[in-house]
RNA sequence: GCGCCUGUAGCUCAGUCGGAUAGAGCACCCGCCUUCUAAGCGGGUUGUCGCAGGUUCGAUUCCUGCCAGGCGCACCA
């Protein structure tokens, strides 16, 4: 038994190690980052010390790795040892010693000791270690990208407002966070659809209608109606494009206000996004989704697998079957389709479009409907735990003068988007929105976000890579090459040089763990971490040539590796949909 | 009442598989532009990781209970 498990294990090894041997070789797309490389290094090691009966029991699939926070460990630390300690009955630090040994013995590994309780501090050779900047330029874009999710289709869907007003601070954030999202997953090998559901259907609709119909007639708003600037730009918008329109009997009137009003404040809403870098592959109707069909389809696939029942002349998905608290109505009992049956129709549609994973993204609002949502793909024979994600967004506060906004729809009292990135930019909103996990509340202080000061770490990252774009066109101009052919990696010993490639190398990772927990906040504080390691190396170490000193190659090499930084400052840029100046 | 989220420095918050002395920015004090972008760098000060138990070599991290705050519990959309 304990053999299968092992050369299940060489199997694995042996993928992994292929991966690393041919990133070393630069020829193929897949990198392995040091952190990869050593964890299965140490893996095997640890196999071989079983082969030779040094050591017994199981050994297991993942290694700890990580990057000491206290430079005195090294470069990259493993508590493997203290973890295998008790099942292999042995000492943690005989375990160590005896790892040691197998890993001194490795060409890009300088030195090991043995600290404390029996971890194993690991310091890379020089030269190997400067590599990443070689993967990095030779990759440029594509350096960060990899294979992980390979093969898996997912279904991204965010924002789903209502087209009957402007995307206000509610939206904001799943349009920032939700964009990074599908940079990301895509980044990580995915192929994904972001998809934009258009709550087209129902009482709200006709009510903005009538609410733009009363306004273009300057009747008073109609009881439960819609208020605000909007709804009276809207109506002049209308009537100016065809002033024939308010001769139409009411009826008429009411279809033709309601449908131009929608089109009009979708395409704004879309123009707005546009503007903010928010991409949606589709914008979903919800009313195309009964037209076509869609809603008659998903109810009998529900039928067909046994979980809808009649009562009281309604029609109820049986949703407590699933962990809901209660079943909901699919068909009213005056045969009108609810919002919930919609909701499973598009779901059912989703899947039969061959998504297999379908992530939803909510406000904490919302919340309530996770259950119902892992309910429905159960209803319909799927499995809650892996075709369906719900994420929830908790809500962002606003800070002005002070003071916090209160938000008042009816009231007249929103903050939209527009006006916001008007306030403070694209790049500043996005980049704030996106910083924090969206699983705590967060609040935006429009004071703090107009300044250009370092209260805004966007500028901090965006000033590290327009300095560097400096530092390059000074290369240029003192005839400094830094082409790869001119880069010598051993030269690159200086303590920050270290630093800073230990980072640059642990990109690839970031981004995986962003993709794998859906998190793309870790992708900003890598950046803001990345930045600080740069800022740190170019106070102490001079870069170009000093007065008439002539280039040599120790410039080459450190260009380089500015080149290499300014590559992943804007490769992580990219993912979060935030620009990277080449001057500020 | 039930459910979800949150509680870490004076303030705003990081801290995925349990690890070594718990971090960053802001604020406060002191230094660094007669050579690369000072939107930067260095140094100093700041902690009952909400409280109490449990699991173990080790808990901010995992489990239970409690306290505090936010949000949600429709034949609404």
């Amino acid at each position: 038994m304990i053999i299968l498990e092992f050369s299940a294990n060489v199997t694995i090894l042996a993928v992994d190690l292929r991966g690393a041997i041919s990133s070393l070789n630069g020829s193929l797309a897949r990198v392995s980052s040091h952190s990869e490389v050593l964890a299965s290094q140490i893996h095997t090691a640890l196999l071989r010390l079983v082969e030779k009966g040094e050591l017994s029991g199981a050994i297991p699939a993942n290694i700890p790795l990580e990057r000491p926070k206290n430079r005195d460990h090294g470069d990259y630390a493993s508590s493997i040892a203290l973890a295998i300690a008790k099942s292999s009955g042995r000492a943690p630090r005989e375990i160590a010693l005896a790892l040691k040994g197998e890993l001194e013995a490795l060409p890009e590994v300088a030195k090991v000791e043995i600290a404390g309780p029996g971890f194993i501090n690991i310091t890379l050779d020089t030269a190997s270690q400067a590599d990443v900047v070689r993967q990095i330029r030779q990759q440029a874009e594509k350096y960060g990208t990899s294979n992980f999710l390979k093969g898996i289709s997912i279904n991204l869907e965010f924002i789903s407002a209502n087209p009957t007003g402007p995307l206000h601070l509610g939206h904001m954030r799943w349009a920032a966070v939700g964009d990074a999202l599908g940079r990301i997953l895509s980044a990580a090998g995915a192929h994904v659809s972001r998809e934009f559901y258009i709550n087209d259907r129902g009482n709200q609709m006709e009510l903005f209608g009538k609410s733009v119909m009363a306004a273009a007639n300057g009747l008073e708003t109609p009881e439960g109606g819609y208020h605000g600037g909007y709804i009276n730009d809207l109506a002049q918008q209308i009537v100016l494009l065809d002033p024939a329109i308010l001769n139409m009997p009411e009826a008429q009137q009411e279809t033709a206000f309601q449908e131009r009003a929608y089109v009009a404040q979708l395409q704004e809403q879309k123009e707005v996004l546009a503007t903010f870098g928010t991409k949606f592959d589709v914008w979903f109707s919800e009313m195309s989704l009964h037209a076509s069909g869609a809603v008659e389809h998903g109810l009998e696939k529900l039928r067909n697998q046994g979980h809808v029942f009649e009562v009281d002349d309604a029609t109820w998905l049986r949703t407590t079957d699933f962990g809901d608290d209660k079943d909901r109505v699919l068909v009213k009992s005056g045969g009108v389709l609810t919002y919930f049956s919609s909701d499973t129709a598009y779901y059912i549609n989703k899947r039969e479009r061959g998504f297999e994973v379908c992530i939803y993204m909510l406000g904490a609002d919302h919340h309530g409907y996770v259950n119902r949502l892992r309910a429905v793909a159960a209803c319909a024979g799927d499995n809650p735990d892996h075709n369906i994600e719900v994420l929830i967004g908790q809500l962002v506060k606003i800070m002005e003068g002070g003071e916090e906004v209160k938000l008042s729809k009816r009231a007249g009292t929103i903050i939209t988007i527009a006006e916001l990135v008007e306030k403070i930019g694209v790049d500043a909103s996005r980049y704030t929105l996106i910083r924090y996990p969206v699983d705590t509340p967060m609040v935006m202080d429009v004071d703090v976000l107009k300044q250009r000061t370092n209260e805004n770490p966007v500028f901090y990252v965006q000033y590290a890579h327009a300095r560097i774009a400096a530092v390059l066109r000074n290369a240029a101009d003192l005839g400094v090459p830094f082409e790869l052919n001119d880069f010598e990696p051993a030269l690159l010993s200086h303590e920050r040089e270290n630093e800073l490639l230990g980072v640059l190398a642990e990109y690839p990772r970031i981004v995986q763990g962003a993709a794998d927990l859906r998190e793309p906040h870790r992708v900003a504080r890598y950046l803001e971490e990345l930045a600080g390691v740069y800022h740190r190396f170019y106070a102490d170490c001079r870069v170009m040539p000093m007065g008439d000193e002539a280039p040599a190659p120790i410039h080459s090499a450190r260009a380089n590796l500015c080149a290499a930084t300014k590559q992943v400052l804007a490769n992580g840029l990219e993912l979060l949909g935030v620009s990277a100046p080449e001057r500020m």
